[in-house]
DNA sequence: CAGTGGTCTAGACCACGAA
DNA sequence: TCGTGGTCTAGACCACTGT
């Protein structure tokens, strides 16, 4: 009924479940384990791919497949920001460059600038551990002060962004942000040091002044096996008590 | 720099963006594109994937590869709830499913019950067009009465569960929702009629009552070409507007 | 039944990491 | 340098769709 290599990735899930592989520990070569499964090996690296995406394999390039420890995911958190790390979230390391960027069609309609006009743009590279977590791109027009970029005590969110914002007296009320599923970019990939063919969490985050113009635009791309976001709604549910 | 198949993405991306195959027609044989970018057929099959990630191809098995109609992505709203269908979701079809299922040991952590007691599961599938959309299942003590299965009217989201709940007053006060991607297991992939290989939107929510008890449990599986979560914020975000 | 996409194979070759 | 994973190939075979 299932694909092969999905009978395979839950063989492996059971072998990893049990123990067979210490927690950190390597896998055999995966030439090893597509002999031992009697599949070839592109199938066994769908397999792999399978449980790399549930965060319980971690691959690197030339070294091997680890079963990955389990490092709770970095979170996002959505509608409640904040400037420290939420709990469970150690170590982060946050890197930021600054650039200036030529507004392209869908940025100039969101940001109301013509195409082609001046936009900052400033990327944030979050590290836990030894390998890259998150990837954010944020985009203001111009006319907004410069962030100097600092590079340290960052959220991997871009929030000081928002802060460099409010300096200049803009003021982001309201948010909207919009998630699908889909595979990185080359360039994404490359940032976060993650194979093309794994899933990533796309969020574009949209913030708007009182006025309700967009004044900032960000791009968030989170791997799947590393990262989560997190929504909490605390506010009673009214309609539906009311229905109900 | 980037890999094969992307840059035959690139391609594909840019004959359909110059509208060479009209938006809603078939483009040509995997095997005769293969043949027209020299490359194989499995790296053409990479590419077309990029695209159906994006969604802007729709893979039919047995008849071709589509130019999909820019049809709105099927929103799921967080934090606004509401029993009508959000504007731009037209024509969903709902289909519902009630079965009694033993609970696992997740499911019976986070409901407060033991491990094989009985849960109620209420699995929705919805149709929008002549694709399913959207996967949701839910589970609740079975102590809680049954649904009875409507069919008409339903939302894609189970909200139809929380009036039940609500109709033996238990009221969802507080909702958390975590979102991954990921690939869909072999049952998930042949629900919404999607390969294995398409990422997916993986939506676990929380429905708590007042006494902060887990009461509700919902897995959305939202396939990332036809469907996206919008979160908005629309009160002010008071730590910001102090710290700036 | 013919044509299409879906899956899998066996193997070549490249890129990376550690010794 | 060598062992590892990463990518790509050419082709076989199966499953689905429409005629």
């Amino acid at each position: 009924m299932a694909n092969r290599y999905q009978h395979v990735a839950d063989e492996l899930r059971r072998l990893i479940d049990a123990g067979v592989w210490p927690v950190g520990e390597r896998l055999p070569p995966e030439s090893e384990l597509a002999e031992r499964f009697r599949v070839s090996t592109p199938t066994l690296r769908n397999a792999l791919e399978v449980l790399q995406s549930e965060g319980l394999v971690e691959k690197r390039h030339g070294s091997g497949n680890f079963v990955r420890r389990p490092e709770p995911r970095l979170r996002y958190l959505t509608g409640s920001w904040s400037t420290h790390a939420p709990a469970g979230n150690t170590a982060v390391v946050v890197h930021c460059e600054t650039a200036v960027a030529a507004a392209d069609s869908r940025l100039s309609a969101l940001l109301n600038v013509t195409v082609g006009s001046p936009l900052t743009e400033y990327i944030f590279v979050s590290h836990s551990g030894a390998w890259p977590r998150t990837l954010v791109r944020v985009y203001v027009p111009e006319t907004a002060g410069q962030l100097g970029s600092p590079t340290d005590g960052l959220s991997p969110w871009g929030d000081s962004v928002r802060h460099r914002l409010a300096a200049d007296d803009i003021h982001v009320v309201a948010t909207t942000e919009q998630i699908t599923a889909r595979f990185p970019t080359a360039d994404e990939a490359h940032a976060l040091h993650i194979t093309s063919r794994t899933p990533v969490l796309a969020l574009e985050r949209l913030g708007y002044d009182a006025n309700q113009c967009v004044v900032e635009v960000a791009l968030l791309v989170l791997p799947g096996d590393r990262s989560e976001v997190l929504v909490t709604t605390d506010s009673p549910i009214k309609k539906l008590e009311t229905t109900g």
